[in-house]
RNA sequence: GGGACCGUAGCUCAAUUUGGUUAGAGCACCGGACUGUCGAUCCGGAGGUUGCGGGUUCGAAUCCCGUCGGUCUCGCCA
């Protein structure tokens, strides 16, 4: 039985300073090292807040509660869980720490308690050694303990509750919708969860609550956010995780800009709290100005280093790779380099296998030294075709061209890419800018060859930006929609849309999506009968929590700011998730499983 | 579904390129020394199915095949 007094502390770990010298002072805390002098006991005591030095001194000559101390303190060790009382002192100059925030004192112990021991820890919780993923996720309750993920997840929590605290004076509400619904026909693949009381029925975990927050607005809540997880089971990557965090939100009687304003005061106060600028006003791209300088519609605008359409150009050189492309309806564009020149051979021929896994069969590039093109396709450029490409792309002597020529989104998947690679090895991503924009003017609607029908970019429930109905039925792939996408250094970070209030226009759309009455009813009935129901005009968006955090903190992997996160196979080191389950349970569930188990 | 890289002590790594004696080091752990350290230091000790399976070879951590796991990535992710 711990004695409650032992528990009670006065301050935390990170909390003591010079004005707080000579008080009597408990502190409770993980040991995070400890150094026996023999005569003199050094402990670092850690918690979440930070760490401060314990001092255990030679007892004095019959002072017995002293010596059980001192011999107690001689046999503690890391990640030991121990409470100590005692009393601040002045370290003295020459042992002042300042790499501690309580590096000028130290709490001299008059009394220690072990609360708990430790076995031999599979690894340090410090900053100063690496550690293998999988063994931090398996371990995760020690790597929490190391100041990155204690920040991580205390500037996480101080993120949602800037974003709630703004929207709450707003006038929004925070409305928890269903986890357990039903599956959607398009977007990602649903996970999927049998229902016991309904024979050979699933439900689906929501990729969003979309649906839903547009269902609130017809039911007049005006204005609704959640803070809420998403599931979408897609393959991982180092910013995609399988279950995910959004800001939603959604209002009623509300323009496009309205949803930005509002956003842009979400995001700013986020920003105020991680410490990191937020732009006065956030530059509006529109998609097809982003494709066209970016060739991506997000993206990172730390750095200029624009794509140039250079197919007219290109068109008139007797270079195969480049009039092959614009006789099939293709187009060349340019990467022009600022001192690209300098690359070596070896360098461009990374750049040539980096591209190579973007679908390119090839890098052209030339050089620009001494007022000519040199190396690379040069020899195709006449010096009419160089003045030209000059003139086109401002490039100056010690810059480097390089080209795609293909389809335009073959061209535009390759140099995308390439751009940002290219800039991160020049140096010019600065990891600590946060650059955002807005994208907006997006096409409602992509061809997707394989399936031979139209898409929605965004999703069906979008407003197309077009006065004229009909002329949305003949020219589908021409329409714009009232779609936006914030960005920041080329990371997606939310997006959202005014969306369809009218039933009419919603079957339309439906109608080139290729959703016929029967499958609209069947899958979504529910929301097209609200749309008959007094809809109000509404719009809201959704901010990926995960990779805010993410860019906030600066971290390689979203694993690095959720507690506990997935490997790449969705697997949970900690926990052993996904498993097998019971017979008995399969059996309720009507459950057959019909392939043997992998192991 | 495809591509790349990785897997050696509890942890982080070396030895793999060029197959060759007993697989090494730091941290952690165990024992000891030390009255001012602060990622303490010093002395000593213990700790290995080189992910797993198979093959080549006189001999495999090293070469080959398969497999499992991890990371990055293309496709995928309205």
């Amino acid at each position: 039985m711990i004695p409650d007094a032992v528990l009670n502390r006065t301050h935390n770990c990170g909390q003591l300073r010079e004005s707080d010298i000579g008080a009597e002072v408990r502190l409770c805390g993980w040991v995070r090292s400890y150094r026996d002098h023999g005569g003199v006991i050094f402990v670092d005591l850690r918690d979440r807040y930070g760490i401060t030095q314990v001092v255990f001194d030679t007892p004095e000559e019959g002072d017995q509660a002293g010596q059980d101390s001192y011999e107690l303190a001689d046999s503690l060790r890391n990640e030991w869980v121990i409470s100590i009382a005692g009393v601040v002192r002045h370290r003295g100059e020459d042992r002042i720490n300042p790499k501690l925030d309580t590096g000028q004192i130290e709490v001299v112990s008059t009394e220690l308690t072990v609360l708990n021991q430790s076995d031999s820890v599979p690894f340090e919780p410090d900053s100063f050694t690496s550690v293998a993923e999988e063994t931090r996720l398996k371990y995760r309750y020690i790597d929490l303990r190391r100041p990155e993920m204690t920040r991580a997840m205390t500037l996480r929590h101080e993120i949602t509750s800037a974003m709630r605290s703004v929207l709450d004076g707003e006038g929004f509400v925070e409305i928890e919708t269903p986890f357990l619904t039903r599956s959607t026909p398009e977007g990602a693949r649903d996970f999927l969860v049998p229902s016991r009381m309904n024979q050979a029925d699933f439900y689906a975990l929501p990729q969003s609550p979309q649906l839903f927050k547009q269902i609130l607005m017809v039911g007049g809540l005006d204005r609704y956010y959640q803070v809420v997880r998403c599931f979408r089971d897609e393959d991982l990557r180092a910013d995609r995780q399988p279950e995910f965090t959004q800001l939603d939100l959604e209002m009623s009687f509300v323009t496009q800009r309205d949803v930005m304003n509002v956003t842009n005061s979400v995001l700013r106060k986020v920003c105020q709290v991680a410490g990191k600028d937020f732009p006065e006003e956030v530059p509006v791209i529109t998609h097809d100005e982003a494709m066209d300088k970016y060739g991506i519609d997000r993206p990172d605008i730390r750095f200029e280093m624009f794509l140039h359409d250079v197919s007219g150009i290109a068109g008139a050189t007797d270079f195969k790779v480049f009039t092959a492309a614009i006789e099939s309806g293709g187009i060349v564009k340019t990467l022009c380099v600022p001192g690209g020149a300098k690359f070596t051979r070896k360098e461009i021929d990374v750049y040539t296998a980096f591209v190579a896994d973007y679908g390119a069969k090839g890098l052209a590039w030339s050089k620009l030294e001494d007022g000519a093109f040199a190396g690379g396709v040069a020899k195709f450029l006449s010096p009419e075709v160089q003045q030209q490409l000059r003139d086109a792309t401002g490039a100056n002597d010690g810059d480097i061209l390089f080209f795609a020529a293909a389809g335009a989104d073959d061209v535009n998947r390759v140099l995308a890419p390439l751009r940002v690679r290219v800039a991160e090895d020049l140096g010019l991503c600065d990891s600590e800018t946060c650059a955002w924009c807005w994208i907006t003017e997006f096409p409602l609607v992509s061809y997707n060859e394989q399936e031979k029908r139209w898409d929605s970019l965004h999703h069906p429930f979008t407003m197309p930006a077009v006065e004229d109905i009909e002329q949305l039925m003949s020219d589908p792939g021409a329409a714009k929609s009232l779609a936006y996408d914030i960005v920041c250094n080329g990371t997606e970070m939310g997006g959202g849309s005014i969306r369809i209030h009218d039933r009419h226009i919603q079957e339309k759309v439906f109608e080139i999506l290729g959703i016929g009455p029967q499958e609209a009813t069947e899958k979504f009935g529910f929301l097209l009968d609200a749309l008959r129901f007094g809809a109000p005009p509404h719009g809201g968006l959704a901010l990926g929590l995960d990779r805010i955090v993410m860019e906030m903190v600066s971290a390689p992997s979203l694993r690095d700011v959720i507690a506990f996160p997935k490997t790449q196979r969705g697997t949970c080191p900690l926990t052993g998730a996904p498993g097998e389950v019971d017979d008995k349970q399969l059996a309720e569930l009507d459950l057959k499983i019909i392939v043997p188990h992998k192991n």
